[in-house]
RNA sequence: CGGGGUAUAGCGCAGUCUGGUAGCGCACUCGCUUUGGGAGCGAGUGGUCGUAAGUUCGAAUCUUACUACCCCGACCA
């Protein structure tokens, strides 16, 4: 009735094809299946996480006062080569042709329509700044796809793009976007840094990246012992020398001695400058009547790697620890005995409507299990919070509340309703 | 693309060396008994052994080609 078997297929064992943590726990909870080398379905537990990540970032962004849009996934080969980025990308960019054999792009991004949007829409100084944002599935043919939802083909991106008449303006948008990052990463709850880096194919000036630190980093960083500052090591390192001697050494800022560690970059923030705007033509009339190309930013977050990063950061041996603000479900209620004791079903039934009303996201679990499956199953999964109602709820009244990080408290119905309506 | 590996039921695996027509655990279906840490008993369902060709009386097993997937490198949110 209430509990459908997709939310929790849950694996006792890892598939082959998973080799670390976070897509292996993935694959166990039932929150994503394999369709195609870095091609993935999103199944009801795993799209309730990609889900609040996203609201999360949407939620920042709007308050930025960002404007959200939607883009196209399929782009026209035209706009490509007005940035010559249709020959540049290589093969990366998957290449389609309609029935009329007019060349496309699968969007790995969307610097070109976001221009070709602004130019054909902003006239004015007046207009600007501006800065709009999407959140969209983009598709890169990588070379190597790996670790599930990490790194897929196809994924799902925030980006933003930020239009200015000056230098100066482009410096507020971009620190208007590194304090919304900050932001999103602290409420989702994850442990980062912020990284100076190399700004690689998207071209630009300045370029900063947010790394999820975790000991399966993709990334290596160098972070200086004595203050913030961080810089990827793939900008630090001279031919031939290894990361490993980098250890121990005179921070680049100066601020005492480089620590190495692994990182997850889930976010990249760049001062893209005029490139794309010369390119494309994108200009506005100043006060003097000067016709000026805009100044760019870009700013991408990996919504669905920060699904696969939080878990690599958070986890144990019974499964995934979610940070309370993407947590599937915040509450698990645990009947034992349910399809065979009126009393545990309709209280078990009553309390989930109670707490669905107070706003919770609750999950009841009316399988037919015992109650080892059931917790382990929860365990797995990540639920914060347990609500058991077995024997001591039938003995007397009692409720048993368990955490997912192992704190136990046994209470009656009444105590647990004021104690979760003290909390929304 | 270079190097390494895997492919047998939904998942994990055995069987391949030494050819004889496919098996185990979990899951699934039915029945009864169970229900506080992945339940028990009984009865079942499910596989053209990745694809194609070849060798052979006979191929999961030997040969060749291909494909998909995974891992290490260059690319990236």
């Amino acid at each position: 009735m209430l509990f459908s078997k997709l939310v929790l297929p849950t694996l006792k064992e890892a598939p082959q094809e998973a080799e670390i943590i976070s897509h292996k726990l993935m694959l166990r909870a039932g929150m994503i299946r394999k369709v195609a080398s870095g091609v993935y379905t999103w199944l009801p537990l795993g799209l309730k996480v990609l889900r609040k990540v996203e609201e999360i970032v949407r939620s920042e962004m709007n308050k930025s006062g960002a404007q959200e849009v939607l883009m196209p996934m399929v782009q026209p080969k035209e706009i490509w080569d007005e940035t010559h980025r249709w020959e540049k990308m290589g093969k990366e960019l998957l290449r389609i042709q309609d029935r009329h054999e007019r060349d496309f792009c699968l969007g790995p991004t969307h610097e070109e329509v976001i221009t070709d949007l602004i130019r054909n829409t902003i006239k004015s100084y007046k207009e600007l700044p501006i800065n709009t944002y999407q959140i969209q599935t983009k598709f890169r043919d990588e070379i190597r796809p790996r670790y599930g939802v990490m790194r897929s083909r196809e994924f799902l991106m925030k980006d933003a793009y930020s239009f200015g008449v000056d230098e100066e303006s482009l410096d507020k948008s971009y620190i208007e976007m590194r304090n919304t990052y900050k932001k999103i990463l602290e409420k989702i709850g994850l442990e980062y840094k912020i990284v100076k880096a190399d700004s690689g194919a998207i071209g630009g000036d300045a370029s900063e990246e947010f790394h999820v630190l975790a000991e399966n980093g993709e990334d290596t960083i160098a972070i200086s012992s004595d203050s913030e500052f961080a810089i990827n090591t793939e900008l630090l390192l001279k031919d031939g020398e290894d990361i490993a001697s980098l250890e121990g050494k005179k921070a680049p800022d100066g601020n005492g001695t480089i620590q190495i560690k692994k990182g997850i970059e889930v976010g990249h923030i760049f001062k893209l400058g005029t490139v794309y705007s010369e390119n494309m033509g994108a200009t506005v009339q100043t006060k003097d009547g000067k016709s000026i190309s805009l100044q760019m930013g870009c700013y991408g977050i990996g919504v669905s790697r920060i699904v696969a990063a939080s878990i690599e950061q958070n986890n144990d041996d019974k499964g995934i620890v979610w940070p309370a603000a993407i947590a599937p479900f915040d509450v698990n209620i645990i009947p034992i005995g349910y399809e065979k004791n009126k009393e545990i079903e309709d209280a078990s039934n009553k309390l989930y409507q109670e707490l669905l009303n107070q706003g919770y996201d609750v999950l009841l679990d009316d399988r037919k299990a015992g109650f080892g499956s059931k917790i382990k199953d929860s365990e797995l999964v990540g639920i914060p919070i347990n609500i058991i109602l077995g024997n001591k709820f039938l003995d007397d009244g009692s409720i048993e509340l368990r955490t997912r990080d192992g704190q136990e408290s046994v209470s009656n119905i009444e105590d647990l309703k004021l104690l979760f309506n003290h909390f929304k």
